[in-house]
DNA sequence: AAAATAGTTGACCATTTGGTCGAATTGAGC
DNA sequence: GCTCAATTCGACCAAATGGTCAACTATTTT
């Protein structure tokens, strides 16, 4: 009952492209709801603040990104052709974002940790959830390949969070150069990374 | 003639705190001036804005950390040596961070980097610039160390950005995770990336 | 069609913020 | 101890910002 309303969308996709564009920090609440087009009343009917609104607006993206994240990590490809696909991806991405804003954006998630870690735990504790999936997908790409025999990584967990940490800090370099050219073969700093053994095909 | 003042470095350190520990959109000009001590009048007549002041404060910052890792990286030390120097230094930095803090923060330069690359070109261009400086250091231990046989690193320039962003990325983690246990062990990755020939003693 | 509910609106307010200015103050050099 | 440049100060301003609210509107349920 009572009238419909797509403005918690609206006001969602908004925030996510001022984010990620420029900064939180820098985006005011006002902007978010010009953009959106919503009034500010609305929003503060939908939402308590920007960071909740953040927070919001973070994990109802992350719900799209995990199904492509589900289908690139499928347990049914090998697992070496999963890292591929996903530095491939994600190469693809960051070109489609640099045709779309103009400028290549990197990860909206670990630029925005870096920023507001300190002093907003809501958004903190978000981000750090969604990393933590993040990682958990390489963390069994890589368990998974050392089973194969693929690689030697007796430690998936460790791997994966220093894979983690190389791809994100590709990503985040890739935005302050406003540059994709580090992506490009981001797979291969990955594979030396995991110690692929020279034989072994990676696309299968 | 006239009187002297060391508002400016008073201003300087001020901001950088305040970056550091929280964040450059979240800084306004009224708490720098608060923390300096100094009136904002004297800002203005010191600085044109927070942009420039921010930048100001990072080529000075950067003055004093040059010396550091010009000692860290000293061509008289064996290659590899210097990497394993350069993660203990950062990891005891952080330490240091962390108890003067109460946080562990990371990469002043990386953070911001991320955070205002998209609408502060000053900024970024300074970033870039000290970031560059960064990679030059690893360039030339990936470069001897090359050259004396202990890696196979037939692009230096390249590792070197690996190594870069696999660095950065462990910073921004050990911020976004307020942990320096990630940063422990970080001369192993980096040798890992490497490929550091097993039997070749990393301390000399 | 009435009632209840869900959402919208725009006017409004208090604070905060970036930024300016002229007058006052201080210290260095003569 | 005078002079003058360098610096400080605080008052001030306009705009931006976060936040509230009561009235209004649209939709669904009964």
């Amino acid at each position: 009952m009572g009238r419909v309303s797509d403005a918690r969308e609206k006001l969602m996709s908004a925030i996510l492209e001022l984010i990620w564009s420029g900064s939180y920090g820098n985006t005011t609440i006002d902007q978010i709801c010009e953009r959106a087009g919503v009034k500010k009343g609305s929003f503060y009917y939908f939402f308590e603040s920007k960071a909740d609104l953040a927070a919001a607006a973070f994990d109802a993206n992350w719900q799209i990104r995990r199904a492509e994240l589900d289908a690139i990590f499928s347990p049914t490809v090998p697992p070496l052709e999963r890292l591929q696909k996903y530095c491939d991806f994600n190469y693809r991405f960051q070109n489609e974002i640099k045709s779309r804003f103009g400028m290549v954006l990197g990860c909206p998630l670990f630029a925005l940790g870096a920023e507001v870690c300190t002093h907003e735990d809501l958004l903190r504790k978000k981000i750090q959830e969604i990393l933590e999936y993040k990682r958990k997908y390489l963390e069994s790409a890589i368990r998974d390949a050392h089973a194969c025999g693929l690689i030697n990584a007796p430690d998936p967990a460790c791997s994966a969070r220093m894979i983690l940490a190389y791809y994100e800090g590709i990503l985040t370099q890739a935005r302050i150069h406003n540059s994709v050219e580090g992506l490009r073969e981001s797979a291969a700093g990955i594979f030396i990374m995991l110690g692929v053994k020279q034989n072994s095909a990676v696309i299968a």
